[in-house]
DNA sequence: GTCTATATATCGATAGAC
DNA sequence: GTCTATCGATATATAGAC
């Protein structure tokens, strides 16, 4: 049975691993969705890895910076959707699409999706974590924005609104009050899917995913009505 | 080295407090409020009231029953909303406020909306907070069913009529899936909005809430494209 | 890069005195 | 009802050996 026993058999010296660093965050991950972040611990992780407490200090300059590398993971692992996404001819069943996958990520990736929201990190300390953000959130945008100025101004610099119109800039603060209604109604659903509101089972979070996409149609349509 | 006695001057004996129960409560929301229930300890909740760290055991078992209790009072509170909401004559207005109440109650009352989703207590255990939150939700189906059953029976009062609504009824199926994207919508604002994506002060929280009622009233307006 | 050993904390919870 | 005293567990993080 060499399978529990690692890599090593054959030394008697100190426990080298291959690749600590991404043990560590394989490691948080699969504790995390045991357990939730907050009893997530850094002694736990090295014992379960059978390493030394203070192995990971070699890593990671404390605890928050092993959580920062997860989350930058978890950002990665949702981006990988939005090839995909991208192929969906019409900005609003983008948006429906994106909405599913981001649902359905928080079902798949219970652990990465949990320290995205109540990791608790120090923005300024992780800017990697920002970068990783970014495509998602571009993507996002691009989408609300392709369905708030649609036609031809979509890249006008000043899209000088008729001074009989109701606000001086329409086109951006609509784009804007859609995103927010969006993210929300997104969000709001994998929470829910995740404290089991929709059962449980795969068939669980296509509901939800399903449900989801349809709200943000909903919210689509009734765009006129947010502000 | 007994110097550092706390307010008694008068006796010599025990200190005796009015309403220790009472007090761990305010002090478990502020502590909660300022560190996070993550971080919440009874431990340190003696110290700021200057009990022994061994007094609330006499008040409660353990830490998630001192929690529980705190989050009794989240929903009493929450609850102390419905009254007025109750006056705003249509269903969907009256979805709206209630809308509007939940997330200013995120904002004003941060650590008891804290605690309601982030305790992680066990539901079996603790019944008396489930029965806390029964008359909000009941407040919150009976208006989406006064808004998808609006023929017959929109007067009377609809408390609990068909709690499973897993049945065959069409209406149900449609109250279910407006009332799962108004929760979703309403929750999702809430946080973002604690996370600070309106910016701070109290007109961040009056743009939250009022973004989160359009919201509510751009879905029951396109309820028909939800399933 | 990992180990051993350790300093330092903090916590939950209990027993028994008053 | 509160106190003193205490046990046992667990955590973060550092220093120095190999």
């Amino acid at each position: 049975m060499p399978s529990t026993n690692r890599t090593r058999a054959r030394k008697a010296g100190p426990y080298h691993h291959g690749d600590l660093r991404a043990a560590l965050i394989d490691t948080a991950v699969e504790l995390i969705g045991e357990r939730g972040v907050r009893n997530f611990s850094m002694a736990e992780a090295s014992r379960r890895l059978g390493v030394a407490a203070s192995a990971p200090y070699a890593h990671f300059a404390d605890r928050d910076a092993l959580l920062a590398a997860v989350k930058v993971r978890a950002y990665d692992l949702l981006a990988a959707e939005l090839p995909g996404i991208r192929e969906v001819p019409d900005p609003a069943g983008r948006l429906a699409a994106l909405t599913r996958a981001y649902v359905r990520f928080a079902a798949s990736s219970r652990a990465l999706f949990e320290v995205i929201y109540q990791a608790g990190l120090d923005k300024a300390r992780y800017p990697e974590v920002e970068a990783a953000e970014r495509p998602v959130t571009d993507f996002f945008l691009a989408c609300v924005l392709a369905l708030t100025a649609p036609a031809g101004d979509a890249g006008g610099a000043a899209p000088a609104s008729v001074p009989g119109a109701d606000g001086p800039v329409p086109d951006g603060d609509a784009a804007e009050y859609l995103a927010t209604a969006l993210e929300a109604t997104a969000h709001g659903h994998a929470v829910l899917l995740l404290e089991g509101e929709f059962g449980d089972g795969p068939q669980a979070v296509s509901a939800a995913a399903e449900r989801a996409a349809r709200a943000t149609l909903a919210l689509v349509a009734g765009r006129h009505l947010l502000r």
